[in-house]
DNA sequence: TTAGGGTTAG
């Protein structure tokens, strides 16, 4: 490196010496030959060899030029050289001393330093470079303003720069909307942003619209988002992938689809963006087919990181744990992400000593675990009935991982303890926690107190959430289960009717189920399908055979207070029956039928579903919102523990 | 010199 510096010296002071008989001449006068190669350098590299010349452009009292500095820093940021970075930052101070004054080339510099350090996570770094300029324009304050605005639990603050950024009387261009829109954390922050880049004219820009899109989308409101994702004239992918992203998060995974249709019919080509919130809409709604063949174009991306761990995310939240465990095996690099991904597949689908071994191999040779890791962890102990081996990650979790439990943790210890039937226990544990009670912890007791029939309990928990949030019909519903399931029907129709009063409606309960690219839709009680009447003789004759293995109807599990025949018949046209008989119809010989839930699976249904394995020789897979029940040979992964 | 989209739990 020596002789190339010195190659260069040679060269560049042969040149200046030629430029300087020119300077006599009357041309432009020449860069000192320290900066001349620092420039140089900066262009070419080697760039450590750029960096060292620092000093001596110091010390010769010259200003090395604004931008390759530019260059220089945003080299640091892409190797994440922090020291490399604040070596820069002395040397521009110094000669700022030095040479006397703020020029415009060093307020170009100092932002590219605020956005370095903001790029690093040193946001206080960032922001006292800020405050220390001695000006600032649009471009240090959208900096600052993008900073923020990325940085967890900063938004607001992001907000408050836009406002006393006007005040300073700088305005606002693309770059800082699209930057800022992301921190509006309400409707009405979000519309008055927009009526303002409407007022300014930037909502064509399409970056801005891109932000625009994703601010509404995650905000949940979908129309708002597809309204500005209408009007645009142009598009570009990442705006596809925006409004498809949008649309997979919100859980609308048909909506998902039919935009990623059309993407395709524009001619646009998936990137890895795009096929990720693909498989996020397919993981939405076990569409494994799909999801299959998504597979195949993630292969030409094996090092996307993201990308593999939604696939991965994809086969458990389809119940193919061989697919997933095979994958994991396969994956180039594995996250922590990739790790609890597999640990929560395996205690959702029944597999809990599995979750907890892939966590032992985790700790010997994987990342740290964080805290989303260890409620897969407690979520695999409290749906295995490990309760020892609960309160033995949760009491060690700090010490060995620094992980504080938070409200997450602490409600997998009140399930954990409740669905073993402790709920002393789990009551005293919630006396104890460092948290106040939150309505998840209530809600959490109220299900364990509804599984083990405890009534007294149940509507202390129930009246505990209707404090917190009196709108909640939840609480409402789960208690007039509980009269109900107690044949306490006076009580039941009480409760019932304070719904039917407030307005309140019990949440059909729909099941999905894939079948040929397409998604079918049963709704309970309703025979909208279609091919209904087939359906229903389907139906029957499972029923009939599940009979002849001993199968009676529960009807404790029918809510109103009605004659043995109705309560039958309200059973059987459960969504899950239906979609289990439209299965059996249409499977494939040797591939399970896979069933969507949008509530919990019923006692009679999981009876039922586990009969209808053993008949039919078929494996049976119902995903509920919480974890799944895999069925075959007359018996459920789940241990009939759910 | 500043900007937009994607993964894990509940």
């Amino acid at each position: 490196m020596k002789s190339l510096l010195k190659h260069l010296l040679r060269k560049r002071l042969t040149a200046d010496r030629r430029s300087r008989r020119r300077l006599h001449s009357g041309s432009h006068s020449h860069p000192h030959p320290l900066v001349s190669i620092f420039s140089r350098l900066c262009l070419d590299g080697p760039f450590t060899a750029a960096l060292a010349l620092l000093p001596d452009i110091a010390a010769a009292g010259v200003r090395a030029d604004p931008v390759s500095l530019c260059r220089l820093i945003k080299l640091c940021v892409r190797h994440g050289t922090v020291g490399d970075g604040r070596a820069i930052h002395r040397h521009v101070s110094l000669c700022a001393h030095g040479g006397g004054g703020a020029t415009h080339g060093s307020l170009f510099v100092s932002n590219s330093l605020v956005s370095m350090y903001a790029k690093f996570g040193m946001l206080d770094d960032a922001l006292e470079l800020f405050g220390g300029m001695p000006q600032r324009n649009v471009v240090s304050w959208t900096t600052v303003v993008a900073a923020l605005a990325n940085a967890p639990g900063r938004k607001k603050e992001a907000l408050r720069f836009l406002v006393e950024m006007r005040r300073d009387g700088v305005a606002a261009n693309s770059y800082t909307f699209s930057s800022v829109l992301g921190a509006c954390g309400t409707p009405g922050v979000l519309a008055a942003m927009h009526a303002d880049i409407i007022k300014v004219g930037l909502d064509s820009d399409v970056f801005v619209r891109s932000s625009l899109i994703d601010a509404y989308m995650k905000l949940g409101d979908l129309d708002s988002g597809r309204g500005v994702f209408d009007e645009m004239v142009t598009c570009d992918l990442v705006v596809w992938n925006s409004i498809i992203a949008g649309f997979a998060q919100s859980g609308d995974g048909v909506g998902a689809m039919e935009l990623f249709m059309r993407m395709k019919e524009s001619g646009f080509l998936a990137n890895q963006g795009t096929l990720t919130s693909v498989l996020r809409a397919c993981t939405g709604m076990v569409m494994l087919e799909v999801g299959r063949q998504v597979h195949a174009h993630v292969l030409k991306y094996d090092r996307d990181l993201i990308l593999h761990n939604a696939l991965l995310d994809m086969y458990c939240k389809c119940g193919c744990l061989l697919d997933a465990d095979a994958l994991f095996s396969r994956m180039h690099d594995r996250d922590v992400i990739s790790w609890s991904t597999m640990i929560s597949g395996l205690a959702q689908n029944g597999r809990s000593v599995e979750a907890l071994k892939v966590f032992d191999l985790m700790k010997a040779e994987g990342p740290t675990p964080n805290n989303i890791t260890m409620v897969g962890v407690l979520f695999a102990c409290s749906h295995a009935g490990l309760v020892e081996d609960g309160w033995h990650y949760f009491r060690s979790m700090d010490k060995l991982f620094g992980i504080q439990p938070e409200r997450e943790h602490c409600n997998c210890m009140v399930d954990l303890l409740g669905r073993a039937g402790k709920l002393d226990e789990a009551m005293k544990f919630i006396g104890e926690m460092k948290f106040e009670p939150d309505s998840v912890i209530w809600r959490t007791l109220l299900g364990a107190c509804r599984m083990h029939k405890n009534a007294t309990l149940a509507s202390y928990a129930a009246t505990e959430i209707l404090k917190l949030e009196p709108e909640d019909q939840g609480a409402r519903i789960l208690l007039s289960n509980i009269y109900a399931d107690l044949r306490q029907w006076s009580n039941a129709e009480k409760s019932w009717k304070t719904m039917r009063d407030q307005g309140v409606k019990k949440e059909p309960g729909r099941s999905w189920i894939e079948l040929g690219k397409l998604v079918h839709v049963f709704i309970a009680g309703e025979l909208s399908h279609p091919c209904s009447d087939r359906i229903v003789q389907e139906l029957n004759r499972l029923i009939r055979r599940a009979k002849d293995l001993g199968y009676v109807p529960q009807t404790e599990f029918v809510l109103q207070d009605l004659g043995t025949e109705q309560k039958e018949d309200l059973l059987k046209y459960h969504s899950e029956k239906l979609a289990i008989a439209f299965g059996t119809m249409n499977s494939m010989e040797g591939k399970p039928v896979r069933i969507m839930k949008n509530l919990r699976i019923c006692g009679d249904c999981h009876a039922f579903a586990k009969l209808v394995s053993k008949t039919e020789g078929k494996a049976i897979i119902i995903r509920d919102p919480v974890r799944f029940h895999h069925f075959q040979h007359g018996v459920c992964s789940c241990g009939d523990y759910w």
